[in-house]
DNA sequence: CGTTTATGATAGCATTACTATCATATTTTA
DNA sequence: TAAAATATGATAGTAATGCTATCATAAACG
């Protein structure tokens, strides 16, 4: 067993959704359905019918469909984390550091080798959709306790460090890479959708180099240098 | 009546709560009850009960709660338009202009008298915490069609075309007005609930400065340009 | 070979998100 | 001022949602 990859969190699910058959195919059918349905119209019911399952037992691997989305988004920022970490790994120049951060948050996710399971273009899309609501809602205070945001934070604290060395005297390292993330993953949803809040135009081909160009320039202008790969 | 004070989009609403004492009831006690429970656990059958009213009056006004908390929103980049309109209208120095703009957008919302009905400072933690869920739905592109967004939409064209007047070779004035307004939205609820976010500490008397501070450094780095107030 | 464990099948229940109908009170207008 | 239009309330009903509980059976494990 074992192919879904990461080890998440034990408080995100009831049974580990990675030991069994079962399990896996809930994640990897729960991608594609809150990818196609929206997080809002995604139901346990409608889940298990797509498995030939019940909803019984998707209630024994997670306590709630909100708890299920948390597993997805945590795999996602796991998963750019481990990337982080292999591509910055032998790099000194912290600009340059920076600059694959941002190459690797603003470019098109693949289906990569560290799971046959997850969708990795699908569950960028709910990540870009569904990511804030798993964090404004009432119960943020203890599902923070709960240890479920970690690995959101654990890339937010790994680019905030990048940018302390490029420039220590740089008041809102963290501040500024929340914000970086953040507006990363909206965007390119803007540019389909509310295409007037962004400059960047909705192309497949262009838009994520567009994206990584604005993110470079509001990046290293808040540092005050400059960064030009050779 | 007309106590609402600002004329919003036909399509929103089913009946135009701003011309009756029931209408001004829902909006009034629906900013309070969304505010405390969380839009998710919001219904009308608990707004009902509140007003002493019934579930079909409250519908007799909005198809769902969906377009009343998008009335609610476009109430909110209505107001600040008109606040941003007023306070920029004979000042010439567009970086004064932008430095006005942040100022108004981080600042912390009062009871205004624009309205006996609204309650600013619920409204605005309501469109912290549920702002983006009117918009990161599967229906957003037949609610765009519908104007729903216009009054946001406005908010950020107006602040781009001041950007566009500090420095006319920027490349992405769209951009970086939605990402400002998207980051300032976020930046104080992180502040008080992931506050590992971000570096801005959680202090109602100190906050709202510190977040103008890192707004202003980051948008005029990012113009290439710096602005100090006399 | 017996026992734990996982799943399926089924039932049930309170709440949500509506829609529909009818009565009554109030306002408008002819 | 009477008739008509409109607003609200009262009530009922329905399909879907978000669960929890129970029991049977099949598979795995020791």
């Amino acid at each position: 067993m074992a192919t879904l990859a990461f080890k998440l969190q034990e408080s995100l699910f009831l049974r580990n959704p990675d030991s069994t058959e079962l399990g896996q195919k809930i994640i990897k059918n729960s991608v594609r359905l809150i990818d196609k349905l929206g997080f809002e119209d995604f139901t346990f019911k409608k889940l298990a019918d797509e498995i030939q399952s019940t909803e019984a037992s998707v209630y024994r691997y997670f306590e709630n469909k909100h708890r299920l989305l948390l597993y997805l988004i945590d795999w996602y920022w796991t998963w750019l984390e481990y990337k982080i970490d292999y591509a910055t790994n032998n790099i000194r120049d912290p600009k340059e550091k920076l600059a694959i951060c941002l190459k690797l948050l603003t470019e098109e996710k693949k289906q990569d080798v560290y799971s046959e399971v997850m969708d990795g273009k699908a569950l960028q899309r709910i990540v870009m959709a569904e990511f804030e609501k798993t964090y404004l809602t009432k119960q943020v205070d203890s599902d923070n306790k709960d240890g479920v945001f970690l690995p959101y934070k654990a890339v937010c604290k790994r680019i905030a460090e990048i940018i302390k060395e490029v420039n220590p005297a740089f008041a809102f390292p963290s501040t500024l890479a929340s914000t970086l993330i953040l507006s990363i993953n909206h965007q390119l949803y803007y540019a389909e959708h509310l295409p007037s809040l962004t400059d960047i135009k909705f192309n497949p081909q262009k838009h994520y180099d567009k994206l990584f160009e604005f993110m470079q320039v509001l990046t290293f202008n808040a540092l005050n240098t400059r960064y030009h790969a050779e």
